[in-house]
RNA sequence: GGAGAGGUGGCUGAGUGGUCGAAAGCAGCGGUUUGCUAAACCGUCGUAGGGUCAAAAGCUCUACCGGGGGUUCAAAUCCCCCCCUCUCCGCCA
């Protein structure tokens, strides 16, 4: 959310950024419900001013024993005046909190104009696309054949967009997920965190899934709780409501979690394969840190997940999201693409994002810069260190070989026993 | 699921209708003193939003004692609903 006392007084400049993202702030309704709310607050004041100085006199009156009976009843019409301003009040700042809420967060000058994802800007590219002696394949047809991926019993256990692993694909996933959790607590100093994964509204509120993105997600029959799309939404409000000290920043978070996601809109995309799904694996990267810090600490958030890829010798990209790609809260965003042989093309695997103060105002984070100075918010900011199903994609489509087995990436065969290759395996 | 207790400022914790935005302590901040990685003493110390002011300071007003509603001239205090925490019983991976 917008610092509303920014938005009065910078009306213009609002407008103008958030045009850059294909957002058009309608600057009339928002003085109007803005001078409303500002009218009803201090009538309504006023009146409380009113009603409290007369209270002070009937108790100075009690205390001396007077008649109080035509004191009371004069006061007794101001109260009902009071309590309907109250009632207009609330109503009023409510349009207004609403008109807010779905105001997305201004981008940072160094974001590229630009509406469409094709406006976004290569950074750099990193690791050579394998050249094939042969046509690879999708992972939709190599995971069957090697016997690790079962999409049809997933639709008729579940339904469409679920799938089993099975056997060393099963193995390879879970090998993946403490691959990536080890380099970013051993190496990047991370705290892993295993959280809640289902949360309440306010928790999504904190992070802007609410109210903009209430069909993206799955809802609980009972109690009005959410499954995660990502372990941001738990990791972010871990701190929601609370004053940091200063001095531990930046804080740095890590976990792995299941994501579950409606894909709400998204019918015809990604249709085969398990590349979009209602329920994937991400290891997840988190940090708070100090306003003036978290563009430096995007850069180095993001070199964290791109680690991960260089380890595993994924070719991949890096893409700086233009204005109107990022995601409804941030400021700044990169993607990492890593090449998929199967589909000639380099495909999102993760986004890393500086949310500003956008998600901190929303969750209330804030911080102590020194010890008695005045709190200040924090910026968050988060990134997937990687989406865990989208690696085991890139492996078995960068690993394929001709015969059909794939090839494991040095650094993980440690997890997996020494294995180097995955072989057709009996089918489940 | 059943029974009970409780949620107060950064923290601990008093306060059961009116000079309570709230005692006291701790922490923090400013200072004094002491020859020492500290103690003692003094002072200060919530947040948000209005008004005044060119602005800041200051002054002043309003709201906030888990959240929401109600009673009352007046609510931290009384009533109702909800949320959360703790204890005991039951059930259970």
């Amino acid at each position: 959310m917008l610092d509303l006392n920014y938005l009065r007084d910078n009306l213009d400049e609002a407008r103008e950024l958030l045009a850059r993202r294909g957002f058009n702030l309608d600057v009339d309704t928002f003085q109007t419900l803005d001078r409303e709310r500002k009218q009803l607050l201090v009538e309504t004041e006023r009146l409380r001013q009113a009603r409290n100085t007369a209270s002070e006199e009937i108790a100075q009156l009690v205390r001396e024993k007077a008649d109080v009976t035509a004191k009371r009843n004069e006061v007794k019409a101001v109260g009902q005046k009071i309590k309907d301003l109250e009632d207009a009040l609330r109503t009023a700042e409510a349009r207004l909190f609403d008109f807010a809420t779905v105001i997305p967060n201004l981008p940072d000058p160094a974001a590229p104009a630009g509406v469409t994802e094709e406006q976004n800007l290569e950074v750099r590219r990193v690791g050579e696309p394998r050249k094939f002696d042969f046509t690879p394949k999708a992972h939709w047809d190599i995971g069957p054949q090697l016997g690790i991926l079962d999409m049809e019993r997933g639709a008729k256990v579940t339904g469409a967009r679920f799938y089993f692993l099975a056997g060393q694909g099963a193995r390879l996933e879970r090998a993946l997920v403490s691959f990536m959790l080890d380099i970013q607590t051993r190496e990047r100093g991370y705290t892993e965190l295993a959280t809640p994964y289902m949360v309440n509204r306010a928790s999504m509120f904190s992070t802007g899934n609410l109210p903009k993105f209430e069909a993206d997600l799955f809802w609980l029959k009972e109690p009005d709780y959410a499954l995660i799309p990502t372990a941001e939404v738990p990791v972010t409000n871990l701190y929601r409501d609370e004053i940091l000290d200063g001095a531990r920043l930046p804080l740095k978070f890590t976990a792995f979690t299941p994501c579950f996601r409606s894909e709400a809109g998204s019918y015809g995309k990604d249709v085969r394969g398990i590349f979009r799904v209602h329920q994937f694996h991400k290891c997840e990267l988190v940090k708070f840190c100090r306003p003036e810090e978290s563009n430096n600490e995007l850069e180095k958030l993001t070199s964290d997940a791109e680690e991960i890829l260089k380890r595993l010798e994924l070719p991949y990209r890096v893409v700086l999201h233009c204005a109107g790609d990022m995601g409804f809260g941030a400021a700044k965003g990169y993607d990492l693409e890593v090449w998929l042989p199967g589909q000639n093309t380099y495909r999102e695997i993760s986004s890393c994002s500086n949310f500003s103060d956008f998600q901190a105002r929303r969750a209330n984070i804030r911080y102590r810069p020194e010890p008695g100075a005045k709190p200040r918010l924090v910026h968050t900011l988060n990134g997937s260190g990687l989406a865990v199903g989208r690696a085991w994609i890139a492996i078995v489509e960068n690993g394929q070989q001709a015969d059909g087995t794939v090839v494991i990436p040095k650094a993980l065969r440690p997890y997996l026993d020494g294995q180097d290759v995955i072989r057709p395996q009996t089918a489940i």
